[in-house]
DNA sequence: CAGTGGTCTAGACCACACT
DNA sequence: GTGTGGTCTAGACCACTGC
């Protein structure tokens, strides 16, 4: 077959003329051909092709597609996978990776119930506080890449399992992409925010990142969570991301720690 | 070459001893080759054939040894680097991680400063409160999967950076793996306590699971940290796990974070 | 049965590090 | 140059799903 030193075949123009390997003249930007598979896949993840729960072509449909081997078009999947946007499901497809049918109900939810196996604790209850659309203060400009002042929408709402208040949450969101949420929309809604967030808007969260600290309830905060002003609660600020690392979210959550605590993995 | 459905050979047995594809009657268990290749360098690895910081053989070498292919290793090889025990390094070799020249120099600490770009802070300072040898409390005995009053060691310090306290820990380790352990041995150490342990004790941690609660600074903890009693501290409980999921440390502590915070990454 | 992902092989060549 | 890991290919067969 072809030599290695090889350029992916793009949809519409099948001679050559997706990214080359190591082509330009500054820099070797050396980029094996499973990524720059990747990178197109990535694309069309993107430009929507195919949409959240959509089965994407077969490995070997994509390896004609792009003229490489499968094995080459199995190694870039194999990343999408384990990045969470592409579903492997051995005999029937690959699919694109969606909240709705992803019943781990809160998908960067970290906080578990001290005792009793199951998150089944019942569903969590919602409530919402506030929906507003304001101009972003600078610090939540900052965070998601907008200017001060430009348009976003907030949302406060708890939480409660079982009827006691566990989450206090301030949501902060683009004004742009989220144009047209309504208070409605989110009260009316059963499933997970995010998924409506892809159901409704296309935008779908794929990564985060949290910082955590220890804060005392203040007086806003303390009523509205049922515990004595000092009280001792965790703060969780998250920061989502969509395709290509733009940050689409920005949430800042009280967390109760009396009977749950907030679970992580390293390695 | 062979037909797939095959058997690893051992080291010690050329003809056919290991594990086999789909043979016991009961459960189908059918494992892929690769995997039963990563369990056979797992094994290895715990044996102690190669130590923390060696090379190991050349996937090639492997490949002969166990008699499969030279890409069956490397999928074995791949998981086990992204398991972080072992590390890939072209054109040198694959070598077994090790803490000892891993220089992030807190293999689990995930506490980060709000300001200020690195974790380049200064070296931390350590103080040590207490090192003793006790009998198990049961919760204690229950995690490092240990029996009530077998002995453990405990050990309480206190961490600082540019002269300010931050962290005090309490550090729980099952006697035996870890006996002859003294306090001049942490006192007098400069690396990381995990390096420590690896070089002294060859106790690899792997992995560690957390649970994060927001608490009120005790009597105890208060006057040591530096704080008012009833500040919110970040309470993190640590189990560290080596090889086969064996706990191995119990570490419970508390972080100021008025100035730092947990960072965590989600996806 | 056909179609899909999953595994395994054998061999080629590239990129990198050391000598 | 030699030896290592890294990429890519082509083809075989297995395991699972659904018609």
């Amino acid at each position: 077959m072809a030599p290695p030193s090889h350029t992916p075949a793009t949809d519409a123009v099948p001679g050559d003329a997706g990214v080359s390997v190591g082509a330009e003249g500054a820099a070797p930007a050396f980029s094996p051909l499973y990524q720059q598979i990747k990178n197109l896949i990535l694309r069309s993840l993107q430009a929507g092709e195919w949409k959240p729960g959509d089965m994407i072509p077969s490995e070997f449909d994509l390896a004609a597609r792009f003229r490489v081997s499968q094995g080459t078009v199995r190694k870039a999947i194999d990343e999408l996978a384990t990045d969470n946007l592409l579903v492997r499901r051995q005999g029937k497809g690959t699919f694109v990776a969606t909240h709705a049918e992803q019943h781990t109900q809160y998908r960067f939810l970290r906080l578990l119930p001290d005792v009793g196996t199951l998150q089944e604790q019942g569903q969590a209850e919602r409530r919402i506080i506030e929906c507003r659309r304001l101009r972003a203060p600078a610090e939540v400009a900052r965070q998601l890449a907008l200017r001060t002042g430009d348009a976003v929408l907030q949302v406060r709402r708890v939480l409660a399992f079982d009827g006691v208040a566990a989450i206090l949450e301030e949501i902060w969101l683009p004004g742009g992409p989220f144009k047209g949420l309504t208070v409605e929309m989110l009260s009316g809604d059963k499933g997970p925010m995010y998924a409506l967030f892809e159901a409704q808007f296309g935008v779908r969260m794929v990564r985060a990142t949290e910082k955590i600290k220890a804060v005392s309830a203040d007086g806003d905060a303390a009523p509205l969570l049922g515990v004595p002003p000092g009280s001792p609660l965790l703060s969780v600020e998250r920061l989502a991301f969509t395709y290509n690392d733009e940050p689409m979210e920005l949430r800042r959550g009280l967390y109760r720690t009396e009977t749950r605590h907030y679970r992580n993995e390293l390695s």
